[in-house]
DNA sequence: GTCTATAATAGGATAGAC
DNA sequence: GTCTATCCTATTATAGAC
């Protein structure tokens, strides 16, 4: 049988799974590769997983997670609405763009989950783009943003999603430097 | 030997693929599949590819050429700056939601490519993205946006690509409803 | 919890006839 | 240009010893 989902070892392997499946994609990722990364061999890798798609959803679960986490801890204690609009999109980038891996993996590789694990992980998207959806909301009732709240929310999330492509951590601008631009370009320049 | 690439039947083929590729990914996609798709054996598949990865590389090749096609056109005999943004990002997704498949395939299949293919096709995206490059500088210009255009590229850009994400073409909003949203969430109103 | 060994199959690609 | 047949390897996953 499986052990406990919660096993610190088992962090540690989704964690490994994790950076993999970021640089390479879930399919293009063996097994064997997976094991290696993790110095296992490739059976030992299911005493932990009951096959490879679970490892996939671990890792997106762990991405939600610690997203979520960092999200709230970012509006915590902020009270004004562009600020915590700005302070949201720092946190979003910098699980993204610095601490790389799973929330990226989170992001882009939902078509190769299973239908059982999907029912498990869209409840944690939902709660997810709901905190979004919520600081637009101020933003639209405090008069520094306007239009419909769930496409702005979408826009917002995708000009942000797709910095994974093409964002160059070795370059001049720093996650957060790249929040605030978007702030100015949706018309909230830093007060 | 395989036969010329811009023979008729190939184009037909690589448009094939290209729905498949959209609808499941192309790791996903097995040659059985592409071959089942076109009526054809998955061993005559190998007279008119060399291999797997060049049907992707036709598939992008395509997406990028018809996506230009039509951008171009989108901007033939627009002089206004705001009117040429919203103008090409309504031929941007139109490629994008209503005629989905290569042109998604050719933003989201990149990892995919062997370096030969890539050298190939980065100069017809890096052909694309000036165009985006000089509308934008215009609107910078102008002074209906400001900021850093090259940032501002990007940024629009993600937003646009994500929508293929969420969108949902049974849905009120039509792909032009979207680009107009965006231009108004970046502070240009249609006049 | 990890190992070795291996089963079972799927996947990309080729050869040669028609 | 397509078919049949098939090769060859990679891949996921299992079984049983330690």
């Amino acid at each position: 049988m499986t052990p406990p989902n919660n096993s610190k070892r088992r962090k540690e392997l989704v964690a490994i799974a994790a950076r993999l499946f970021y640089e390479q994609g879930y399919e293009r990722t063996t097994v064997r590769m997976l094991a290696d990364a993790m110095g296992i061999k490739s059976g030992s890798l299911f005493h932990h997983f009951n096959d490879k798609q679970e490892i996939l959803c671990a890792v997106i679960q762990d991405g939600m997670e610690s997203a979520m986490e960092i999200a709230r801890q970012a509006l915590d204690g902020v009270a004004d609405p562009k600020e915590r609009f700005l302070s949201l999109s720092k946190a979003h980038l910098s699980t993204l763009l610095n601490d790389r891996n799973a929330h990226v993996v989170a992001l882009y590789e939902w078509r190769s989950l299973s239908d059982s694990s999907l029912d498990l992980l869209i409840g944690m998207r939902d709660e997810y783009e709901n905190l979004w959806q919520k600081v637009i909301d101020e933003c639209v009732e405090a008069g520094v943003l306007k239009g419909d709240v769930p496409l702005i929310r979408r826009f917002t999330l995708g000009a942000l999603n797709w910095t994974v492509q093409w964002y160059d951590a070795s370059g001049e601008k720093s996650s957060d430097d790249l929040a605030k631009a978007l702030a100015e370009l949706m018309g909230m320049p830093a007060s």
